[in-house]
DNA sequence: GGAGAAATGTAGAACGCTACACGTAGAACA
DNA sequence: TGTTCTACGTGTAGCGTTCTACATTTCTCC
C-alpha cells in the first residue's frame, strides 16, 4: 500500500522531554516559559533533556493557548528597496529574543490582514496603508498594532511611527532654494491618497509660500505605473513653464525623472535639479547621484518593532514616535548659478 | 482590577457556527475542508452561516491537526528588487487558492528555516541557498521543499526551479563577441559561494574559449560589501590590462561598474561595455540602459509554487524545471567598432 | 418487501502546548 | 506544638480544529 505523504521525521514533543528529564509536562512548560516557580536544579535537568533532543516548541500549540512568538509585516510592495531598510530595522530589534518577523506583500493590506490574525500573528506592522482610521481601530481592537507611515492619528487606538514628512518636505524644497533655484516642481502620487502624500505636498506648499515662490508652486500627480510617470514627467519637461527643479516622492521616481531628462537631453544639475525621497541604495551610484531626503527607514523599523512588542506586553495607550528627516545632498541638485 | 492585555473582541470558532447552522461541528469541518459525504441543503445552510457570522478558520487550531495554508520563503536579502519578482510569481500562483506566503529573510537560512518549520509551513521555499545538498535533504526529511537557484541535484530529495545559468553566462559572453568586444573580463561574488555562481562562472570560461578567447579570461570575485566591489572595479579598470567589457553577475554590481567606470570619466559603452544579471526594472533607465540576462523571477516563483503544492499533496519523486534566459540587449553593450 | 449498499450526519479522541488549581514539604513564626 | 507561609512540582482541562469510527437514513435492485 502506497503511503500517501512522506513519513516526515516525528517531532519532539514537550511529552518527550518531561519523560526524558523524569518531570511533569507542566514542568518542561514553566521552564519553557520562564514561569514562577522552578528550582536551578529543575531548570537544568530540563534544559539539558531539551539540548540534548534538540526540542523546540511547536507555535502552532503555543498560539492556541497563548503566544505564537511570530510578529507579521505588512508592504504594499517589494520593488522598492527602501522597504528592505525597514525590515532590517525590525529584524535587528528581534535579534536575542525569541519573536520571529514574518512579512507578506499586498497593496490592499486588508486580506493580508485578516490572514495574518487568522495565523495568530501576536502583533501587526502595517506599512504605508491605505485604510481609514476607522478600519486600522478596527483592527487594533484585535490584535496589537503598529502603523508606519500613516499620520492620521486622533483618536486612534494603535501606535504610529512616522518621519516628519511634511518637514522633509520643506527640507527638500529649502534645500532647492539655497541651491539658487526656483521653479521648484513636486512630483506625487495619484492613485491611493495616503496622508503620507498629503504631510509631503502640505510641506511643499508651505515651504514654497514662506520662501516667496508660491507663485511657482506646482504638483503633479501620477500613479505609480512606470509608463504614466515617464508620461507625466515628459509633458513636464517639454511644457512652456518648464521648471528647473523637480521634488519627487520617491526616489524610484526620482531615477525615472532623471531617465527622462537625460533622453530629453537636459542634464542634470544645470537643466534640471531632482530631489529624492527615502535615501535609497541607488542614490549613491555616480549615474544617479541623487540627492535625497532621508527617512531612515532602520529607525522606523526598530522603533515600530519596540512600541509593537511593548503592546503585546499589555501597554494600552497609543504611542507615537517620530523621525526627523535630514537632506543627503549629492549632485543632482548642485549649485546652479 | 487592571486587565493585563486588551479585551481584544473573541473570535468565532466553528462551534458557533455549528450551533447557527443548528448542525455538528463535524458538519461545519467536513464543509470547510470540502470532504465526502456532504449534501447541498447542508453545505448551503453551513456557508450561509459562516457567511453571517464571518466565520474564518484558525490557522493554528489547523496545524495541530492538518495544514495551515501557509508557505515559507526564505530570502538571502532584499535590496536586489530581483526577489520582488519571485514573490510576485508566487503570489501569482497562489490567487485563488487558499494559500497564503509568508516571507522571511536570512542570510543564514538555517535559523531561518527551523522557526519556519516551527510555525507549521505547510511546505518552504528557499531562494539561493548557501545549505550543502546533506543539509537541504535534511530539510526536506521534515517538510516539503522547493529550491530556487540551487543546481548541485544530484540524490535530491527536493524539487528544483532553475534559472540556465550557464547558458545566461554563455549568452552574455557572445552577445559582447557580437557587438565586437573581446577583452571581457567577469565580476563575481567571493563570499558564499553558491552553485548559481559557479555555473555563471563555467558558462563564462567555456563561451570565452569556443569563441577563441581563452587567453582574456578574467574572472574577478568581490564579497557583496559595497566598497569592496567598488574597490576591485576600480583596480580592474585602472589596470594594464583594462577589459573593454564587463560581464557582472548581478544587475547591482553593473550598476556599481557603470558608476566607477563614469567617476574614472569613460564612456559606456565606447570605454567599457557593461553587462549584468536579472534585467531588474532598473535597467531601463536611461541614466543606466543596463544590458542584462532575464531570468524572468515571476517565472521562477510561480513554478516553485507549483512543485511545492504538487508536493504539499503527495508528490514524492523530485521534479526539477528549469527557465532558460535570455538577452535584453540595451545600450550598455551596444556596437562598438 | 427486504437485503445490501451508498449517502449523510454525529461523537469524540486526538494534536502540543499553556495555565489554573492544587498538593506537598520545609521554614518561619507564635 | 501547631499554624501559616512560601517555594516548588504536578494533574488536568481546555484552546479550535481535523478525522476516524460509527449510527442513521435513503437508495437500489431483485
Amino acid at each position: 500500500m502506497q503511503k500517501k505523504a512522506a513519513a516526515r521525521t516525528p517531532r519532539i514533543t514537550i511529552r518527550d522531554v518531561a519523560s526524558d528529564a523524569g518531570v511533569s509536562v507542566a514542568a518542561v512548560s514553566k521552564v519553557l516559559r520562564d514561569a514562577y516557580g522552578v528550582s536551578e536544579a529543575l531548570r537544568a535537568k530540563v534544559q539539558a533533556s531539551m539540548d540534548k533532543l534538540n526540542y523546540r516548541p511547536l507555535a502552532s500549540a503555543r498560539g492556541l493557548r497563548g503566544r505564537t512568538y511570530t510578529l507579521g509585516l505588512v508592504f504594499p510592495d517589494l520593488r522598492n528597496p527602501f522597504f528592505a531598510d525597514i525590515f532590517a530595522g525590525v529584524n535587528a530589534a528581534l535579534e536575542r529574543t525569541r519573536y520571529q518577523a514574518m512579512q507578506g506583500i499586498s497593496t490592499s493590506a486588508s486580506a493580508l490582514v485578516e490572514a495574518m490574525i487568522d495565523r495568530q500573528m501576536d502583533g501587526l506592522i502595517l506599512v504605508g496603508p491605505n485604510e481609514n482610521n476607522e478600519r486600522l481601530n478596527d483592527i487594533a481592537k484585535r490584535t496589537p498594532l503598529v502603523v508606519i507611515g500613516h499620520h492620521d492619528i486622533d483618536g486612534a487606538k494603535f501606535d504610529a511611527v512616522n518621519n516628519d514628512d511634511q518637514l522633509g518636505a520643506r527640507l527638500a524644497v529649502r534645500h532647492l532654494c539655497q541651491n539658487g533655484h526656483s521653479k521648484i516642481a513636486m512630483l506625487s502620487l495619484s492613485a491611493p491618497v495616503s496622508t503620507v502624500i498629503n504631510q509631503r505636498e502640505l510641506g511643499y506648499r508651505l515651504e514654497m509660500t514662506e520662501q516667496g515662490l508660491g507663485g511657482a508652486i506646482n504638483i503633479l500627480r501620477a500613479p505609480q505605473v512606470l509608463r504614466d510617470v515617464q508620461l507625466t514627467i515628459r509633458k513636464l519637461l517639454e511644457s512652456k513653464d518648464k521648471p528647473d527643479a523637480i521634488f519627487c516622492w520617491t526616489d524610484l521616481m526620482a531615477f525615472e525623472a532623471i531617465s527622462v531628462a537625460t533622453e530629453l537631453g537636459l542634464s542634470i544639475p544645470d537643466d534640471l535639479a531632482v530631489v529624492g525621497y527615502d535615501n535609497t541604495i541607488f542614490c549613491d551610484f555616480s549615474q544617479n547621484r541623487l540627492t535625497s531626503i532621508d527617512q531612515s527607514g532602520e529607525v522606523l523599523g526598530l522603533q515600530a518593532t519596540r512600541l509593537l512588542i511593548e503592546r503585546i506586553d499589555g501597554r494600552m495607550q497609543p504611542d507615537h514616535f517620530v523621525v526627523t528627516p535630514r537632506v543627503v545632498a549629492r549632485a543632482s541638485s548642485a549649485r546652479n548659478d
